[in-house]
RNA sequence: GGAGAAGUCGCGUAGCUGGCCGAGCGCGCACGAUUGGAAAUCGUGUAUACCCCAAAAGGGUAUCGAGGGUUCAAAUCCCUCCUUCUCCGCCA
């Protein structure tokens, strides 16, 4: 959500920003300064009329307390009955009035809410504008992989090895599945292990979410309303309750402190977590994503902070670091990109991708995304903390990124590492967790 | 899943025969006094959001788990929901 103090002081910024972005969203924030003006007129005009109804209820409730002490000393009270009538009548009318201004009130803040919901949040100002054709090759790590023999595609290799079992991943749960067998869950989950050992090395702390989550988390991760078609919804038959498969753990952890203050000293948070993710990715499942590119449910680590709005430029660096250490670790090569603005996610207001190659697919695909949300998450979730110089609440700064996302990774390794015989090598940083081995092989 | 109890200001509690309760007390915390320094003691203060106001001062509205109702007036009465605890059942 966007502070609406921004947007009433500079509109024309706000709608340049949200531009930027691709988006066309002057009509809506056009709208937003006219409900404000007119929910805050009608709010001091209800709001005055409320006071003096509980000027008239506090004078009677003196009054009831006079009309008590007259009837034990059988003092005439009709005086009394007489002004405390008149103050009901009084009250009665007022009170009609303000459930009328009420009712409107509730209409319009209701528009508002939405509307405030609807708005993206603001790109940084250094990033150019427009879609992915903008977006900025940083830097490029590691060397790529030459063969002297055609390089088999994934899928071929997996089969092979016996890693996945893509025909019976599609029985048991539909296209867009996949298990991973023997030795390949075992590589699955060796990468896994290495990623949470270093998040564990580099002091974040582990965080094993709920998968299943109510509706507000999406709200404050910013994924709903609008994305809402896009995950699995849980309705339970004896329970009117709608829970969501999260389509990432950012969904979870970004409501951890919802609705809390935190104390300075307690920033920032690092947190991780390890969970799967479910999709449902309308899309078409092109040719040219053939495997585990995409799926319905995939394995990923997540990185998460709370941070002081004046640390959260260094965080995002931290994580964009740590990120690109990963992959490296891995000996994989990739390249580290810029998003345009309108290549960020509505929430976000800067996105460094880590494009991995993947050779089969003769390009590069992403496989960690580290944003900074700047306050915008924060709003939505009334996520604060107490700043110690004032004494006053602010916003956090949320920042997030795969750390990482092993549907992508799982598929490049295979690719990048293979060898003439279809045999696959292990990267090193991988052997301790698979009992020394080197070579995965028939 | 069945039965019962409860949810109050950071924590612990009082209030729950409706008005003087945004709310008492204790602890904690902050500042001040006292002290050579500390402990102890004493004093003062101690929520959040929004609105009015150029700002400050000041004023107003809302919030006693959430939502709704009764009433001139609700922490206090009624309804629904959520959560927690205890007992029973069931199961990993």
């Amino acid at each position: 959500m966007l502070d609406i103090k921004k947007i009433k002081e500079n509109p024309d910024a706000v709608k340049a920003g949200l531009k930027a972005k691709e988006v066309d969203c002057d009509a809506t924030v056009d709208r937003i300064l006219e409900l404000d003006e007119r929910i805050r007129a009608l709010k001091t005009a209800s709001e005055g009329k409320t006071a003096q109804k509980n000027k008239l209820s506090k004078e009677n409730g003196k009054l009831f307390g006079q009309k008590k002490k007259a009837e034990r000393e059988g003092a005439d009270t009709s005086a009394i009955d007489a002004a405390i009538a008149a103050n009901n009548a009084q009250s009665v009318q007022l009170d009609q009035d303000v459930a009328d201004e009420l009712r409107e009130l509730g209409e319009l803040q209701a528009e508002y809410r939405t509307a405030m919901l609807s708005l993206p949040n603001l790109p940084d100002p250094d990033l150019l504008p427009g879609g992915k054709e903008n977006n900025q090759p940083l830097r490029y790590v590691g060397e790529k992989h030459s063969f002297d023999f055609e390089p088999k595609h994934h899928v071929d290799l997996c089969q092979n090895l016996g890693l996945i079992d893509y025909e019976r991943g599609v029985k048991l749960a539909g296209a867009g599945n996949w298990m991973y067998t023997g030795m390949g869950a075992r590589l699955e989950w060796a990468l896994l292990n290495y990623f949470i050992d270093t998040h564990i090395a580099d002091g974040y702390e582990f965080i094993l979410p709920p998968h299943m989550l109510e509706y507000q988390c999406g709200e404050t991760a910013g994924q709903f309303p609008k994305f809402a078609d896009e995950v699995y919804k849980i309705a339970n038959p004896t329970d009117d309750r709608i829970h969501y498969m999260l389509p990432t753990a950012e969904a979870a952890l970004a409501s951890v402190y919802r609705e809390e203050i935190l104390s300075e000293a307690d920033l920032p948070k690092k947190f991780f977590a390890y969970t799967p993710c479910f999709r449902r990715e309308a899309g078409s499942h092109r040719a040219d994503e053939r495997g585990m590119v995409r799926g319905h449910q995939f394995n990923k680590v997540e990185m998460f902070q709370f941070t002081r709005p004046e640390d959260s430029d260094a965080a995002f660096d931290e994580l964009v670091r740590k990120a690109e250490n990963l992959v490296a670790g891995l000996g994989l090569h990739f390249r580290t990109v810029k998003l345009a603005a309108g290549d960020c996610s509505a929430s976000m207001a800067r996105t460094y991708d880590i494009e991995i190659l993947i050779p089969s697919m003769n390009g590069y695909k992403e496989v960690s995304s580290v944003s900074n949300a700047r306050d915008y998450q924060a709003r939505r979730g009334n996520i604060r903390f107490r700043r110690e110089a004032t004494g006053k609440p602010e916003f956090v700064h949320t920042l997030n990124g795969s750390g990482l996302a092993t549907s992508r990774i799982f598929p490049a390794l295979v690719e990048q590492n293979q060898r003439a015989d279809g045999s696959i090598v292990v990267p090193e940083a991988l052997r301790k967790y698979l009992g020394g081995l080197e070579v995965i092989a028939k």
